[in-house]
DNA sequence: AAACCCCATATTGTCTACATATTTTATTTA
DNA sequence: TAAATAAAATATGTAGACAATATGGGGTTT
């Protein structure tokens, strides 16, 4: 009965977004559509026909766009428009390096704090992304996948940390959508696996070494050797034309 | 004379950011009002009169408000407006936290990467840091400190990082207007000082933990004993009210 | 006199219209 | 026929108008 300011400020928060509803709708759906793969990168994302669709005003859809581009999901070229982004492979790469910096401090959060309930919240979520690997739900699997880390990040308890990883996986699967080669492995859910084991554990160290290795693992396996287009172009040519 | 295409893609890519000068412009003066402390934390940001300070529609006003809210340095509430965040004293740990853990993995790149050039121009900008402290002046030593902690990031090398500094390099300065105690003590700058000679002589691991030790004694001059303002209200009448 | 309700005012959320920039297409010329 | 140019069409950038919501004051009621 005492101290009801918890739950107070709690319904203070959800009030304080329970509107402009429409915002975060659109922005989910896209998002989702960007993720799933169903709109591919270099995607012109035209304003009145993204209003048409989702019945808002240009207003409204650009509102979202600003949004996305602000998480580089989407970019926004001047008098152009927006388009889904195709990160380069350098920008790839700095990616996983962003992650590997961050993800390394997170995990070792996460070993100090985690519960018993965490533990077994992410071997539910590892169970689950098995299921989607042994389905051959490569889209299932790729936001699942992301799901473990960001629910990593909830426990390590850092908020602003959390934002941070949850536009870096955004952007890590837009990345796997355009690099990835071949088939994915599916070593990947035992990599999942073993950083629970070692946070279970309490050994930070082991947990940061693993995370670091699965990073590195993801990265191995896209296909980054080629420059950016317009490098390439002129690597493509000059061996006709500069002759 | 031959591979003129980098320098055609930095044209390119000047051209591209070459328009939309009005958002860019009034964001820039905005974020420099605010860090400067001429727009106090919880200050309304009204559409109308910043429209008409800047002399333009409320629709420039609105993206350039819901950019700095992207980035927490203003708050929007939905129809109510929006103001100059006040973070919570949680809020200014984690922003430290974040600077910590990130800061510490982009010393290390920095220790990796870094030129003479940069040597240089990081002791030319503690000199300047040096000399608006020895003139009392506050602002500019606290955006000149941030612009140290910023130009490691671009020596790092990745702008993935360097933008997630930049935003808590801001978010900081308005948790320093909030919390600051008392005066600035001196030690920042032989701090600064100290890194440089840490990552000029490559000692990564020295480099890494002056860091941390830097950031700690920025949290540390802070006053962050105060819960946050909602329980603040709680635990202040619960003696009287729960009686 | 205090508390409550309703309405007036002001501000934000959204839509539509117009201005400006880009892209496409059609026409002209070499 | 192909290239270049000009004009039309299309899309974005901005402004202003209307709708919805929150705030504050005045009046009524107990």
């Amino acid at each position: 009965m005492s101290r009801t300011a918890p739950t107070a400020a709690l319904n203070l928060a959800k009030e304080a977004t329970r509107k402009t509803p429409q915002n975060d709708r659109i922005y989910e759906e896209m998002l989702a559509a960007i993720l799933e793969q169903r709109l591919a990168p270099g995607t012109k994302l035209s304003e009145d026909t993204l209003g048409e669709i989702f019945d808002v005003s240009r207003t409204v859809v650009r509102t979202v766009l600003q949004r996305l581009a602000h998480e580089r999901i989407v970019q926004i070229q001047p008098n152009r428009g927006a388009f889904v982004s195709e990160p380069s492979p350098e920008e790839a790469r700095e990616v996983l390096q962003a992650r590997r910096l961050i993800e390394e401090g997170v995990i070792r959060l996460a070993a100090k704090r985690r519960t018993e309930k965490d533990i077994n919240d992410l071997r539910q979520m590892v169970s689950e992304e098995q299921q989607s690997l042994d389905s051959g739900n490569h889209q299932a699997w790729v936001r699942q996948s992301g799901d473990f880390h960001l629910k990593l990040a909830k426990i390590a308890g850092n908020q602003t940390l959390t934002a941070y990883i949850r536009e870096l996986v955004s952007r890590t699967s837009l990345i796997i959508v355009q690099y990835q080669k071949g088939n994915l492995s599916s070593c990947s859910c035992d990599e999942h696996t073993e950083i629970i084991d070692a946070i279970n554990g309490g050994n930070e160290e082991l947990a940061a070494e693993l995370m670091i290795s699965h990073l590195n693992a993801c990265e191995d396996q896209l296909s980054l050797q080629n420059e950016s287009p317009e490098s390439d172009l002129f690597a493509i040519f000059s061996k006709t034309s500069n002759s």
